[in-house]
DNA sequence: GATGAAAGCAGATCGCC
DNA sequence: GGCGATCTGCTTTCATC
């Protein structure tokens, strides 16, 4: 969701234009990154030299953003994932950015989302046990400045799309 | 999360032994799949065809999954996020799993989350704008079946980390 | 833009240590 | 388990249409 760049500025490139041909490259990429430029070619019906092209124009253009392998979380020891939903003080709602930036970098954090609603930070936590749930917490979000009370949610099952839909009209 | 196997069976491997090279070349991998084995070989200092053979032998094991890219939301018209946090009737608390099957084929939903505390179900949708939030909860939640309340965050802000902490001893 | 051919390079295997 | 050599096949480039 960050519309900001490195800058700082707003990012006013123009909508790059996509025809259907990129968001099926986007879409089988998204599924499996590891899809060879040859196999992606052969699903959509191109060449792999002009499949080569459209998937560096994309990547160019910073459409298609790098890939993230996917590891099995139970091998390095995690047993648990939960969700902290936290409300923060007035005050520290002014600096909700460094705030984030803080929580990310906490190696059991999987994401940090500020919302509106009840709760004004969600944040995703992998941990070994129970245990280790309550030390986290306790360490790094309850007695922390700003921070005014803490709901944990406990996920039982998880279910993930990878690929994200097309909603704009295409080219 | 998942503890199961498609066959329905706990798995009951044992845990596969990683040694801190594995979970190096890991690391490196979560944050950048397209990573060639020769230059994670560099990073690591071993030889490419040992880390080859490292690689192969986690994706054997599935400890690696495979690999997802990932794309600019802004790009496919995606202009505003939002977690809907769901409250579920008893009734269908005892088929809460079909339910989450079917929230996660809704191509503007990004992951589901069944949750212990004050909600159920915890689903992160994507969407043009606020109206096609609006018309997107009305359609495949509000009026759903053993749904009984919606309570809807917008996400102003998210931050992610690719790459999941060891937790565990390793050899 | 798309294509096929050519060049360069990475992935995968193997025998050896 | 790590290593270097080798082979194979993919990625990437380019001239042409």
């Amino acid at each position: 969701m960050s519309d900001e760049r490195p800058n700082g500025l707003r990012d006013n490139r123009l909508p790059a234009s996509l025809d259907r041909t990129d968001a099926a490259i986007l879409g089988l990429l998204q599924n499996n990154a590891r899809l060879s430029v040859k196999e992606i070619a052969a699903e959509i019906g191109l060449a792999p030299s002009s499949t080569h092209e459209r998937i560096r124009r994309m990547r160019d253009a910073d459409i298609l953003r790098g890939a993230h392998a996917e590891v099995d979380p139970k091998a390095l020891g995690i047993g648990l994932e939960a969700l902290l939903m936290i409300e923060l003080s007035k005050h520290r709602r002014s600096t909700v950015d460094s705030f984030l930036d803080e929580v990310v970098k906490v190696p059991e954090v999987r994401f940090a989302y500020l919302v509106t609603g009840r709760h004004d930070l969600i944040v995703h936590v992998v941990v070994r046990d129970t245990r280790h749930l309550k030390d986290l917490a306790l360490d790094h979000f309850t007695n922390r400045p700003g921070v005014t009370r803490i709901e944990t949610s406990i996920i039982f099952e998880a279910r993930h799309r990878h690929e994200l839909p097309l909603l704009r009209q295409i080219g």
